[in-house]
DNA sequence: TTGTCGGCCGATCGCCGACAA
DNA sequence: TTGTCGGCGATCGGCCGACAA
């Protein structure tokens, strides 16, 4: 996925190690939110916290629900790696994303939006600024998707209170993402995660 | 699932033996049935043929594309249980279901059965022994359902070429199954069998 | 500027008998 | 007896401007 259409979707809320950064992982943090939480009394000899370095994040979508989530690969550092005051240190989040603003806009969906017979209603500053070609009539004039639109809230399932994301990239694509207000809580469609295999590494 | 029902949507290629009936059990024949089949060569002691009894038959369908399948528990048996021809010997099926002839009647769905605009003819026997109600119309007349067909075909997404079993059960309740034509091969949604846990007993 | 409403027009759904196999 | 077809009326989807917040 585009990282700045993942961002746009996922909220200022959601923040995002850059790659190498160095974190703290938090094994019973991470176990309580998979499905089934490990009781770690069992396991006196696992640390708490392991200082991490970040090898890899994928930015993700569910298949299903378009909802958003990213995938990261921790790698254990060793007892000589642990300096915190290492190049900005350990939980030091750069915040660059912020700086370049994107060419994206947010919009809750209204119950005129969602009805299935009607139309999106376009607010002036994402029709400027975003978007192609629209519809624009009614008095006073307003700028509307009409063609089509119902069938993109047909297809995801989109209700009132949930949020549409357009983005327009450097190169001129123009991107669609969704957010629902129901969220299916817990990050991501399963928690997959190696605790069979590489998490004593 | 009533097993009535059960067997009319299996149809009658599908035979299922008694509880407490003796059957050989073939670990490679389910193997290759599986998602993943296992190389028998690397276990050489493990017997191509097992003795089983069948301790446990469950008639059932996968919620979402609504075929029949069934999961049967076998118990090894022990090497003085073997013998062949005890109470009707191994792979004897009893085919006391045949006997009694339910009052069922399936019928492969034609283009305009399936057709969404458009209700399902009745043939004319399972009309007048299996049906409560249903519409008499046309020149000549014929027995019809109409309204809630469309629905149900497209609930289950029903085509052309896919049965229904209609079938009235002893104390009067009607029941409908589906049989589609294009199977999805696999007996059942997953074959989930019990590989890492309980095989070895 | 934009959320909601009622009107209206066309597309589709779904019930019908006619016909033929 | 029953599969397919065309027709038709009712319903629904979807685009519209009016109006008000």
């Amino acid at each position: 996925l585009d990282p700045q259409l993942w961002h746009a979707c996922a909220g200022g809320m959601a923040q995002i190690p850059p790659i190498n950064s160095k974190v703290y992982y938090f094994p019973q943090g991470h176990s309580e939110h998979a499905n089934k939480a490990v009781d770690f009394h069992e396991f006196p000899r696992i640390s708490p916290l392991i200082p991490c370095r970040v090898s890899s994040i994928s930015y993700l979508a569910d298949s299903e629900t378009d909802e958003v989530y990213a995938k990261m690969r921790l790698v254990p550092l060793g007892r000589n790696e642990c300096d915190v005051d290492d190049e900005g240190g350990l939980m030091g989040f750069s915040k660059n994303e912020e700086k370049e603003k994107p060419n994206s806009f947010a919009k809750t969906l209204t119950q005129s939006d969602a009805n299935n017979g009607g139309g999106f209603s376009v607010p002036r500053y994402c029709a400027e600024t975003i978007f192609p070609r629209h519809i624009y009539r009614g008095t006073p004039r307003r700028h509307l998707l009409t063609t089509g639109w119902s069938n993109f809230v047909n297809q995801k399932k989109l209700v009132a209170g949930d949020s549409i994301v357009f983005l327009r990239t450097e190169n001129g694509d123009l991107c669609v993402g969704i957010q629902r207000a129901k969220t299916g809580i817990s990050g991501g469609p399963e928690v997959v995660s190696g605790w069979s295999t590489g998490a004593a590494n």
